[in-house]
Parts: structure tokens; sequence; C-alpha cells
DNA sequence: TGGTTGATGCAATATAGTTGCATTGGTTAG
DNA sequence: CTAACCAATGCAACTATATTGCATCAACCA
């Protein structure tokens, strides 16, 4: 959840006009402590106003483009999405449990990751370096643990 | 392209018969210095065997649940597939070109991360940490760079 | 001989995302 | 005021990737 992010700002200085739909899509994902599918979002938003499939992804894809959010792949089928790093979010890894497909935002001092030799050396455009621990969730293993699989 | 993995031992050291379709999927695996997608390794035994994609998609979870090779993310929608981290191969990040869907491997020195912090504090069950860079390769830059975008 | 098992194939289905085209509502030019 | 335009949206059809269910076949064993 996010106290300090103006969305409309967020998007407005992405050039984009804060349209209702737009808004209540920013809204969601910032207002998720972990980032949530395009799914996820279109079921959210499904309860309260009416809303189209296509138009959730369209919008996420104007959203990611303007560099307002950020589209992270998880070890399983479908994109997540959470708030791109900004002056109040610093980048992190995320945790992918592939049991129950939770995805959560670890705190951006777990890794340690100098990335200047990569800089330094690589021959291409670098645009973003993306961390993901897949494991099993503490919940699932309790699950585990007894005896629920 | 590995000279140092004995694939049949990798498969029976893994608890897997080493069967014709498994060692040549393991082959097309190891012997491409980068990962490829289901999808490649389908057309790959095409053009040389009779194969059919599911049994593809079958052995390449096998492979996976054995351990020999490793699923990998891209910033796009397949999984690609690589040789497992073992007494030959380091565990190393991979480079995703968002323009040409090409994945590389890069050297495993090229990021230097610390995982320590995480060990210590997460508290559900850690399998493995990938980490993706995502930008564009140089042969895109420089097709671009042409005006040929 | 007959039964069981693991590997494979084929068709159907599922999932996530994308495309093309129509509709709407607001804005602007004449 | 009307016509023209445009961005945002909706709907249906489609694509790409992966998965499932069930049939088959060959190897092995009792």
């Amino acid at each position: 959840m996010c106290h300090q992010c103006n969305y409309d700002e967020l998007l407005t200085s992405a050039n984009l006009e804060p349209t209702f739909n737009r808004l209540h899509i920013l809204e969601v994902i910032g207002n998720n402590r972990f980032p949530l599918s395009a799914g996820d979002i279109f079921k959210t938003l499904e309860r309260t106003s009416s809303i189209n499939r296509v138009t959730v992804y369209r919008i996420l894809d104007l959203l990611v483009d303007g560099g307002v959010i950020e589209r992270i792949s998880t070890g399983g089928r479908a994109f997540y999405y959470g708030l791109a790093p900004n002056a109040h979010h610093e980048p992190h890894p995320h945790f992918y449990c592939k049991r129950c497909g939770q995805m959560d935002c670890l705190n951006p001092q777990s890794l340690d990751v100098n990335t200047d030799p990569l800089w330094k050396t690589f021959p291409g455009r670098i645009d973003s370096i993306e961390i993901r621990v897949d494991g099993i969730c503490k919940n699932c293993l309790r699950m585990q643990a007894h005896g629920k699989t």
C-alpha cells in the first residue's frame, strides 16, 4: 500500500490523461502490497465498475510503456504488475511461491547486488534487471507440514 | 555447448531412464549456448526424428523436476530451458532482448550477488534465484542505428 | 498367455494475451 | 449548428503456449 504516491500525478507526469479507468487500475496496483496479474486486477475492478478485460490489458501496456508500473515475470504463465521504481519505491526483488502462485515483494536490502561489472562489459542496452526468488512460501510450508499437501 | 557433460549420466543420476527422446532433448538443450523455448526444441527435433509436441513438453517437465535442466522465464510469453547448474555449470544470469526475443547467457561473474541477508531472514523455502537482464541486444541496436527499426 | 507399466501420440481444452473493427462521447474547425 | 476527428472503450474473434484425457504400443514379468 502506497501512502506517498499521487496516482493522478504519476499519470500526468508520464504524459497520460488521468482517466477514470487508468486511475482505478493504478490504484488497485498501488494499494496492493504485492504485484497482481492482469486477471487479478480485472476481477477487482469488475466488482465495482464495469470494465472490459481488453481495456485492462491495454491500460496496463500503456502504464508499462509510460514507466508508471513494471511488468514482472513469474515462474508461472501470467505477468504480474507492480508500481515501477520511483522516488518512493526502490527497486526490489520478488518472491514467487511455486505452490500457491502468490508473488511477494522482498525487502530491497535482502539481496545485495553489484551490477557494475555488467554495465562495464555488456555490449547492448540494459533497461532493467529483474530478480526473482522461487520457492515455497511459509504458509504453504505449514500446510504441507500438517499433511494437507 | 557443453563438452563436459555426459547426458546419459545426467539422466540416470536424476533417476530417469536415458530414453531416445529424453537424450535427444537434453542434447539439443546442452549443445546450445543459449536457452531455448519448447517450440525451438520441438522444431529442432522434428527435423531429424519424429516426435510429438506434447512429448517434448512432458519430457521438459520431467527434466525440470529431476533438476537436470532449468526453466527460465523471459520477458516474453514462453519459457526457455537451459542446463541446470551443476559441477560444470555455475548459475548465471540471462539477458533477454525485448526486440528480437533472443535470450543469452551472461557470465556468472557479470553480476555479483550476495544472497546471505535473504537466506537469514526469509521465512519460506528458497529453491532458486533467477536474475534476468532485459534490454536490447547489440545486433538489434545496430539495426536500429541503421534505420532498419 | 496375459497383465501391467512407462513412453508416446492425437485431439481436445485451457490460459493469457492480442487484434480488428464498431461505438461512444468529447473537442474542434468551418 | 454541423461535420469531422480522435481517444477511450467494448465485443468477438483470434493467436500462442501449454496442459489434459484417453488410446496405443512395446517391453517386461508372472
